[in-house]
DNA sequence: CTACGCGCTTGATCAAGATCAAGGCGCATT
DNA sequence: AATGCGCCTTGATCTTGATCAAGCGCGTAG
């Protein structure tokens, strides 16, 4: 996360910084536009928007990442996933957010008036498309965390979390995901066990436990050494052969 | 669950018998379309489907209740979603099925050739629109049963499975969601563990702490009387000003 | 420099839910 | 009627992770 995921570059046309190529959509570009309303930038830690918040626009995460979460009253509170650039936020057709929404890095988010956009999908079906094969991109991997919280021990969350920020760097870089790897942790143990449906404490003593048995090693708090993925992969109580099956 | 949610009609174009409206998706009509392939039936505890499965098919249930399920290597499985009417099974674009599908019910899919079901998604929008809707409605269904599976104990999470059955229930018959209500459970103590999160003695446990308690009467072991059912959202641990904000 | 706060670690204890085990009820088959 | 099976309940015990508590390291504000 501490490397962007996008290029952007100047347009002639407009004041507006426009993203010239992203990582994930392979190229794709959304955002020149005329339902374009604004680019809007959030500091780390910052709230971005708060659940019940009336939502007059659809906006995409551009740069940074950010959470999603759910809180009961008592303050339980379980995030529900993660907003990477190219995800959007907000829907057609419903104008409260449903989830809290938290920077985690610095992000930047281009708002779309939502009228305009909402026309925007009928007029242009492949907007309609890329935003259908995300939401299910999305589904898949909120049913996989499902299977993380509902049956996973403490020690499998935990390397699961660190396998798939692991995974998705080295598929960022272009790497082998194999051999040693090492992977900064983009959230606190707090952020990690609202992820996991874990306290922070346990979250703290399994990393602990993991380096103890050598499945990873720490520099400082944050950074991790995996020295073998395929070690910590056999931790995660996933299917070993080769991930997701599609 | 034991009653319809669809009305059928014979159609003179063709031999086969066509949903005419659907209680969900308010009266929209998806299925006389040249790229219907055919109709299937399963018989309720039967596997439909299987992770790993090739599907050269999109399917969309017309009648009964099925399960999408993940299971790891040492057997313990997880629930993931509930299909309903309506519901599709299957994704453009992706053709190894990702889960195990199981039916509750007797259970009724209508088979869409893939290829035809592709074209259709593009010279026809709002058939795209339409499942981008669902697909969102499911990520937020998933999204909540997040928070359950992470965050709610096994009260709460019993109280919450009872809870939305009857929301449902009383929602298709178009009754108030107040005072005394019954519900028949469509799942075995050992499907409501698999969807919870937890194991079949606990979810029995809890039921019967219910009962005793005077949130719940049975009749039976699968039919379940709600005096009150705003007692029994007190027990779900959710916001009791109304559910779901959006 | 000192004090404070934040993020993290570690220890001791507790409790919720899992596990292991036995038995009950309803129902279909013989 | 007897048998067996699927589904469920209940009890005894164990384990995992939560909770309560103390303290460390480091950056920052005063």
């Amino acid at each position: 996360m501490n490397q962007s995921l996008i290029e952007y570059k100047e347009c002639s046309d407009c004041p507006i910084r426009h993203r010239a190529v992203c990582a994930r959509c392979e190229g794709e570009e959304l955002d020149h536009l005329e339902s374009i309303k604004y680019y809007r930038s959030y500091t780390a830690g910052q709230s971005m928007i708060w659940a019940g918040d009336r939502m007059d626009f659809v906006a995409s995460v551009i740069e940074g990442v950010a959470t999603l979460s759910q809180t009961m009253e008592d303050g339980r509170t379980q995030m529900v996933g993660l907003l990477l650039p190219s995800d959007f936020i907000g829907r057609p057709g419903r104008d409260i957010a449903p989830y809290h929404v938290t920077a985690i890095s610095d992000v930047t988010v281009c708002c779309f008036r939502k009228k305009p956009f909402e026309e925007l999908l009928v007029t242009t079906p492949q907007i309609g498309q890329r935003l259908l094969e995300m939401a299910l991109d999305e589904l898949d991997a909120a049913r996989e965390w499902m299977l993380l919280l509902g049956r996973k021990t403490a020690r499998e969350k935990i390397s699961s979390l660190i396998a798939i920020i692991a995974r998705r760097d080295t598929e960022l870089k272009a790497l082998l995901p194999s051999g040693e790897v090492s992977v900064v942790l983009p959230l606190t143990r707090e952020a990690m066990a609202d992820y996991l449906g874990l306290t922070l404490e346990t979250v703290s003593r399994q990393i602990s436990a993991l380096k103890k048995d050598g499945i990873i090693q720490l520099e400082g708090k944050r950074k991790v050494i995996i020295p073998d993925l395929e070690t910590l992969m056999e931790e995660t109580g996933d299917d070993t052969d080769g991930g997701p099956l599609y």
